[in-house]
DNA sequence: CCTCAGGCTGAGAATTTCTCAGGCTCGCCC
DNA sequence: GGGCGAGCCTGAGAAATTCTCAGCCTGAGG
C-alpha cells in the first residue's frame, strides 16, 4: 500500500486556482503571493508530466486534463473537510466568525477585521461579545478582548506591544478553542494584531 | 470556499502510521525517519485538537476518533490516487516494476534492487531489460541500462562516478517516464545508484 | 539484570516554500 | 500609436517547514 501521490499541497494551489481560474484569486484565497501558486501549479504538473492550465497573456484555461481533474480534487478535499469535521469539530466551518469585544473594539480599525484585505478571506462575520464561552459554546471562532487571563478549553494568546495608550488598563488579547490555535486564519487574525498593537505605541 | 484543512502531509503521516499502527513502520514506507513521522502525527493532533494515537510503551492504539478518522482518510488517499491516475497514466501504480539491463547488473548488488532495505518499499518486479521501449510502454516504470543518450519521452539521469573499471564503455543510466522523475520512488532509486557508483571507484 | 524494540525529544541540517522585485504580453483607452 | 493596467513568469534570497541524528525512557522477555 505504497501510494504514489503528487505532492498534496501543490493540489490545493491547484485546485483553489482552477475554480477561480486564476492565479492571483487562488493566491488571496489562500493567503499567499501569485508567485508562490505560479511555482506549486507548475511543480505539480510536472510531477504529473500533464499540463493543467493553458496560459493566456490575461488569465487562465483549464486543459482537458485539468478540468477533468478538478471536480474529483474538489471532492476529495470536500471529503476531507467533511471526515476532519466529524472527529475534530474545533475544526468546522470555512471562514472565521470573530467576536470583538466593544472595548477593544476602539483599538483596532474601523471595521475590523473587515476592511483588511489579507484578513477578509478567513472571515465570515463579526460579532460583539467579550464572553470567552461565546467561543466554547461555538457562537464564535474566536475572540479579540481586553484582558486575558486562563480560561478552560481555551487558547489565549496576548497580543504584543498593546495600545495601553488610550487609558485602557488591560493589553490585547486574542482567544480561541484549542483546536484552532494552529489555523492558518487564527495566524493571519493574530499577526494582524501584533502589526496593529505595534503601529499603535 | 475557503477550506479549513489539516496539513496535508501530516495526514498521509498518520494514515502510513494508522494501517501499521507502528511509527517505525509507516517511517519505513514513507521513507523517512520514525522522528519524522512522530512529529508530523503530533502536529496533526494537535491542530485537530484530538488525539488520534494512544502511546503505549510498546506500540500503538487507535483512539475512537483516530479509528474513526482512519478509513476516511484512506479512502481519500485511494480516490486521489484514482484520479490522478486518470488523467496523469505515467503515474499508475503504487510500486515500480524496474528494468535492469544484464551488462548493467553486473555493475550493481546481487538482485538488486531487491537486497536494499531502503528501495523495497518501492520496488514491484525486476524485469530483465535494456529497451527504453519497454519503459514507453510501461511494461516497466523504469530501466537501468549502460549507455545513455536522448529517448523521447524519456527522462535520462547518468549516474555520477560510474563503475568503469569492469571493461565496460558506456556508464550507467537511469531512465523513467517524465511524469515519474519527481517521485520519491524514482529519487530513491537514483540516489542508491549514485552511491553504489561512489562506492565503486 | 540485561537487552531489545519502539516511541520521544531537541538541536541543527536540509529542503521546501514564500516573497520580492523586475520582466513580459496583451487588451483597452485616449 | 503610446501609455496603462491586469495578470502570469522568473530568479534570488529569506523564511518556514521537515527531516535526521543522537541520546533518552519505558516495558517485555529471556
Amino acid at each position: 500500500m505504497t501510494y504514489r501521490l503528487p505532492s498534496l499541497n501543490t493540489l490545493r494551489a491547484f485546485e483553489a486556482a482552477a475554480r477561480h481560474l486564476s492565479f492571483s484569486q487562488a493566491a488571496h484565497e489562500i493567503g499567499v503571493t501569485s508567485g508562490a501558486i505560479s511555482q506549486q501549479v507548475r511543480k505539480l504538473e510536472h510531477s504529473l508530466g500533464v499540463a493543467l492550465f493553458q496560459r493566456l497573456p490575461h488569465g487562465l484555461l483549464l486543459t482537458a486534463e485539468g478540468a477533468a481533474y478538478l471536480p474529483k480534487i474538489t471532492k476529495i478535499f470536500e471529503d476531507l473537510t467533511e471526515a476532519t469535521e466529524e472527529i475534530a469539530p474545533d475544526m468546522n466551518g470555512k471562514k472565521f466568525s470573530v467576536g470583538v469585544c466593544p472595548r477593544a473594539a476602539l483599538f483596532l480599525p474601523k471595521g475590523w477585521p473587515f476592511g483588511v484585505e489579507r484578513l477578509e478571506p478567513y472571515v465570515r462575520e463579526r460579532v460583539a461579545t467579550s464572553d470567552p464561552a461565546e467561543v466554547r459554546r461555538g457562537a464564535v471562532d474566536c475572540l479579540v478582548r481586553l484582558g486575558g487571563g486562563s480560561f478552560a478549553q481555551l487558547e489565549v494568546f496576548k497580543i504584543a506591544s498593546p495600545p495601553v495608550a488610550h487609558g485602557s488598563r488591560d493589553p490585547l488579547h486574542f482567544l480561541c478553542k484549542q483546536g484552532l490555535a494552529n489555523c492558518r486564519q487564527t495566524e493571519e487574525l493574530i499577526s494582524n494584531l501584533q502589526t496593529l498593537g505595534a503601529a499603535n505605541t
